[in-house]
DNA sequence: ATACAATATGTTATACTATAACAAGTCAAG
DNA sequence: CTTGACTTGTTATAGTATAACATATTGTAT
């Protein structure tokens, strides 16, 4: 299956700055959901029928969903129908690493690097939804700066940016 | 990058950020409020009753406060009791830059620097939930510089994080 | 002054997001 | 094959936010 052309692509298949561009999403959905089952493996835990699936449905494109978006898709596949059917998945997915909230949106998406310790930025493209995840690129030690200023030590940081992706670009 | 060495709004402001300091409240609140006025006025619009109170609600502390409890607030003073009431003028003051929105916590936070153009960096104390505004100090450019290297452009950004601040900083 | 237009507030209703608490089922280890 | 830990199902409720329309207020032009 090839990828919708107006898809955007998958970031972080490859490289991480891949993101927006059109590839084999696949291939990229394979591969994150194989990494997520080796980590979750090694860590002792289970990544049982629900918890797969919730993480297939995030994979299935680059664009956050709902909590109640993927309870739907859970029900009508023979799951649990009530809430926190999904968000036990969801907090799991996000507890290992697997998955992100997306704060701005009251979403989900799937983690395009699990396994890798990162302090991801991301940025929520206006025009398609998708979200991409940037590498820190020296977000977090400005973060750090400013905070060190104040004498704050962060645990941990949101870092979100509402914009426009290279096709949903506006022209000037 | 410091802020303004020395913001009118808040007598003391060589301190970057009040919030974690024993500071004169009611004094950093009230010129605040001041500042506020002057600057809905000066852009022909008009600090309401409803508008003003919240603002003043809000500059009661440098706590986030949730619409709901801004909302009892305004109800127990003989304003409107319906949610509306409250998000209108809180949806008011965040256009004009009187206030922000903390995604993290689903609540609202005066702004310390009104007028000041600025892009904000959220540090939230675990400990006594006390939010600082603090100063970009590269941030913005460090996000700008990931963004761009996926071809993304910012609009706008969320960037909060959690932590201590000095007074409940957890001793190592 | 008065009528008008624009703005703001009040109100009803509903939608969306999230969690607490407990019951029932599943699974691996002993 | 039972125990104990974990997972899922279910009921109920709490918390957050907005659409839509009615009423009131304000500033302005006549």
């Amino acid at each position: 299956m090839l990828p919708d052309a107006h898809d955007p692509a998958c970031p972080g298949c490859e490289t991480p700055d891949l993101a927006f561009l059109v590839h084999d999403h696949a291939t990229c959905a394979s591969d994150a959901l194989s990494r997520a089952e080796a980590l979750v493996q090694a860590r002792g835990l289970r990544l049982t029928a629900v918890r797969k699936r919730v993480l297939q449905i995030l994979l299935e494109s680059h664009k956050a969903i709902g909590a109640y978006d993927v309870l739907n898709r859970l029900a009508a596949e023979g799951f649990g129908n009530q809430p926190p059917v999904a968000y036990r998945a969801l907090d799991f997915l996000e507890e290992q690493g697997l998955a992100h909230r997306i704060r701005r949106l009251n979403a989900f998406a799937a983690c395009m690097h699990p396994g890798e310790p990162h302090a991801p930025v991301f940025l929520i493209c206006t025009g398609c939804n998708a979200v991409a995840e940037a590498a820190d690129d020296g977000v977090g030690t400005a973060m750090q700066r400013a905070a060190r200023g104040l004498g704050f030590t962060i645990d941990r940081a949101t870092v979100e940016a509402l914009g426009r992706c290279p096709a949903c670009a506006v022209p000037a």
